[in-house]
RNA sequence: GACCCAUUCGUCUAGUGGUUAGGAUUCCGGCCUUUCACGCCGGCGACAGGGGUUCAAGUCCCCUAUGGGUCGCCA
């Protein structure tokens, strides 16, 4: 039998990181043995519906690469798989539950169950449907069928016993039926409750595996015992813990960034954040760290699941997403890089691919480039101090100088190369009996008006070109002069 | 509050009765160096606490503490 797995988020907006990994393990588990991936959509709270979340939804999957073998947009066999679409098999579904005797109609309503919450919270006491209707005789039922009362119908939990079932990352799990509560499995509008559009469709797609978050872990016995009603065999489940933001808040759509498009529009690979989140309560048992999506579907198993909370670091994230800018060739760096560099970067006659080769070392996320390479377009105000350096002993006075030799030296300079330019100032600064550091420091502080820049003064010199860098050079010296 | 679950460096984790408790990241040193970064080398840093079981416990059991989850006509 080949493994089923499905993926069914509600179109409510975002993507959360949590449910992307929660996503991939779905899907890594389906892959890793030659299974397939569903999608399913899960909108039965009409009010929570969100224009355009689902086609959001295929976005990511498809940018992520987490393609899925069935779903709305690419149909199956078990169709249709949105479950607005669904109503329906539910309906039935639901009656024929009724008659099994696993389910009743209840007709309270939701001022009653809200008074009923009320007392039972007073008197400090489990918060439970109180079974109101559970034996409502045949007549009385029909009689407010007839009258048009809304109801929605319950599912009849056991009074005592208990349900254990083997999850494959926690292990054993037992609840005692007696605490648990009389779930809605169909509402009065005539949509179906999670509860039990989850049971029915992993029946009725043969959902071999249910992959999510624990925080199901303890409804599943009320979902077998729904599978025990109907007959059927329930799936296997793989019940995953909660990504968190720090040790005490779950991550939360609410807290802003946890978005998977926040991430990628702050400069984040998407091949570096699935792959942090990967790790994030997953590991493949040795020191590995860097997995593209095949490597992760080659090494993957239920095994390397932790059953602890992770918190998310994006420190790591940044570092990981770093590995991954260090390893892309210098045309695909350049490429994502550009725009970057272009919202403060005007100038025609920078060179840009001389830039990148000196970025790509240096950047992390591409969100921290402007600041890196702003200087190109304008040189920012700054203090002659910026000529100071305690180690190399220079300061304003001999920086000047500095300049002063390097001005007609570059000046002279022919044709602007800067694989000659460097060994020409290292003699420069021999002949003149002056440390070649303390000519480069001045060369880049004239040039950039930083102290911090990407690649140092004759990479700046290159990616200016002559006549930018002798303007900024001559100007830099006027400067000085006109401090003294 | 009741029920379920979890607990190894700050963080992500390895570890399934015998280890100097390993790796990664962060931080701090050093080297390299044209500032910074990259790279390389090194360092700090953990078994929540208490009882058992056992010749031997991070690993098994119990209690406590802490944290998370659930208790919706949300999923």
């Amino acid at each position: 039998m080949t493994i089923r797995t499905r993926f069914a988020p509600s179109p409510t907006g975002q993507m959360h990181v949590g449910n992307l990994r929660t996503a991939l393990y779905a899907w890594l588990l389906a892959k890793s043995q030659g299974g397939a991936f569903i999608l399913r959509i899960e909108d039965t709270d009409q009010a929570r519906k969100v224009e355009g979340a689902v086609d959001f939804i295929y976005n990511i999957l498809a940018d992520t690469g987490l393609t899925h073998d069935e779903g709305p947009d690419k149909g199956g066999e078990y169709g249709p798989y949105t479950q607005s679409e669904r109503l329906p098999i539910y309906k039935e579904m639901s009656e024929k539950l009724i008659e099994l005797g696993g389910a009743y109609r209840c007709f309270c309503t939701p001022e009653r169950l809200d008074s009923v919450r009320e007392v039972q919270k007073e008197a400090g006491e489990q918060q439970k449907y109180d079974g109101h209707c559970l034996h409502l005789s045949p007549e009385e039922i029909q009689k407010n069928l007839d009258a048009n009362l809304p109801f929605v119908v319950r599912q009849k939990m056991p009074l005592d016993g208990a349900t254990t079932f083997d999850d494959e990352v926690f292990g054993e799990i037992t609840i005692e039926h007696s605490t648990l509560d009389d779930l809605i499995l169909m509402k009065t509008d005539g949509f179906p409750t999670y509860n039990f559009a989850n049971v029915v469709d992993d029946h009725l797609m043969k959902i071999t595996h249910v992959v999510r978050g624990s925080e199901y872990l303890i409804s599943t016995p009320k979902y077998n015992l729904l599978y025990q009603a109907f007959g059927w065999t329930p799936p296997k489940y793989v019940h995953v813990s909660a990504v968190m933001r720090d040790a005490k808040k779950k991550l939360s759509k609410r807290d802003g960034d946890a978005n998977y498009r926040d991430f990628i529009e702050k400069g984040y690979l998407k091949e570096a954040l699935l792959n942090y989140i990967a790790l994030l309560g997953w590991n493949a048992g040795d020191d590995r760290e860097k997995f593209t999506l095949s490597d992760l579907v080659e090494a993957f198993s239920i095994a390397g699941i932790s059953k602890s909370p992770a918190i998310f670091d994006e420190q790591k994230l940044r570092w990981l997403n770093g590995e991954y800018i260090r390893e892309l060739s210098a045309e695909a760096f350049q490429k994502i890089a550009e725009p970057w560099i272009r919202t403060v970067v005007k100038s025609k006659t920078a060179d840009v691919a001389y830039l990148c080769t000196l970025l790509q070392k240096r950047t992390e996320i591409l969100s921290e480039i402007p600041e890196k390479v702003d200087f190109i377009e304008e040189i920012p105000e700054y203090s002659v101090e910026l000529y100071t350096h305690k180690k190399m002993k220079t300061n304003p006075e001999n920086g000047l100088q500095s300049l002063k030799i390097l001005q007609p030296a570059l000046e002279a300079f022919e044709p602007w190369d800067h694989a000659e330019m460097y060994p020409m100032i290292v003699k420069l600064a021999e002949v003149n009996d002056i440390n070649k550091k303390k000519l480069l420091w001045s060369l880049r502080v004239a040039l950039s008006g930083k102290a911090l820049t990407p690649g140092g003064g004759t990479d700046l010199a290159a990616i200016f070109g002559k006549s930018e860098s002798m303007r900024r050079l001559n100007s830099a010296i006027d400067k000085l002069e006109k401090e003294e």
